[in-house]
DNA sequence: TAATCTACCAAACACTTGTTAGGGAAGGAG
DNA sequence: CTCCTTCCCTAACAAGTGTTTGGTAGATTA
């Protein structure tokens, strides 16, 4: 931590900046993969290429590392679904857009995801990570709202438990997070579209 | 281990059983709920009401407590599994019993569901766990098939990718076991129905 | 009653864990 | 050239890990 005032190491303030998100993309990539507890720092550090007490350089913990893989894909991601529910648009499609942006998040922080999706519902036990149930909180006023108002719009079925239909929604869509791999055969886009279209039309083959 | 072939210890044998069950089951809530890894044996030893190494009389070792866990989950489901495929029914009424068989196994193996969730894909590098990738293989060729027979039966539509859908049905299914808890408001069963409404006719809403 | 077995405890073991402290090479700043 | 900051290494620490060994109260058997 420079006491000076001077900011004339421009170039050293950027890179520095640059090796965090690195090594947190790391971190993250591993947690992903292994799981955070069974994840030693020695692993993360062997995956930088580096030791493990190295990393104590940028991190002041472990904990801090998955904090800030989580809190920073939780910003990003509730950017894009304020800018989603605050658009007005109708129930059916704020649904596809929801959809469609949870996706490419998945695309995006595809490790991240995959973190939350195991971790979070432990974790959220924790202080340190109590935005991950208010999170959730948001999440389930969100896309429940947006079933009820589809409800009573006579946009989408009334017979089903709204409640039921909410987790499955999103289970389902968060859970991809386990199989994709970005860049792989089909866009997050082209899954949004398919995934939709089996919710919304259901598989059966109605013959009209 | 008794060398002598007198098996006159007929209480203490069928307890020695009932006691190795009852602490699979709590080891396995466990695991369920804080993760593996992050669990020690320790701690299972107090929710037990015993210290850690007396668990180490009924097992030899924390990894395989875990194995026995999830594969005496497995195979109980495998043999529910297989009676639906060999039952000789339509691939819709496949389908539907495959998805009840599956969420009356949530509620009966719920904490190994949880774990095998959670842990599977990683524990499958393993030689010990390899039977969890095996599974997975007769999992998605029982699915995979079924979905395939439907589309060729026009039961199911054909515009559809064949496996996002069963990745889809799949993980929703299972992934139930996160939010499931045996005695709730649904039973399995009532569940089961809702969701095959929901992927079979869709939730969107088609006046007829 | 004496011998045996069951199911646990007490205490330690070797090892791994996250984390810290001091040092040093490289390179820019003066 | 000298100073200083950046970024990493070396080496260690204390706490926690899974596991083992020897013992023992109490029930069961002979």
């Amino acid at each position: 931590m420079p006491k000076s005032s001077n900011d004339n190491r421009k170039k050293t303030t950027v890179s520095q900046a640059e090796r965090r998100e690195e090594l947190l993309a790391i971190a993250a990539r591993v947690f992903a993969e292994q799981g955070y507890s069974a994840t030693t720092v020695r692993k993360i550090a062997d995956a930088a290429g580096m030791l493990a007490g190295s990393l104590y350089y940028h991190f002041d913990s472990k904990e801090s590392m998955l904090d800030e893989i989580l809190s920073t894909f939780l910003d990003e991601l509730w950017a894009r679904y304020d800018a989603v529910l605050s658009a007005g648009l109708g129930p059916r499609q704020t649904l596809e857009a929801l959809v469609t942006e949870s996706f490419r998040e998945i695309d995006r922080h595809h490790a991240a995801v995959a973190i939350y999706q195991k971790e979070s519902r432990h974790l959220g036990t924790q202080p340190r990570f109590a935005y991950l149930v208010e999170s959730q909180r948001k999440f389930e006023k969100a896309w429940l709202g947006t079933l009820e108002r589809g409800v009573a719009a006579k946009v989408f079925r009334a017979d089903l438990d709204v409640r039921l239909t909410y987790r499955f929604l999103r289970d389902t869509v968060w859970v991809a997070a386990s199989w994709y791999r970005p860049g792989g055969r089909h866009s997050p886009e082209e899954i949004a579209r398919q995934y939709l279209s089996m919710v919304l039309e259901g598989i059966a083959l109605h013959e009209a």
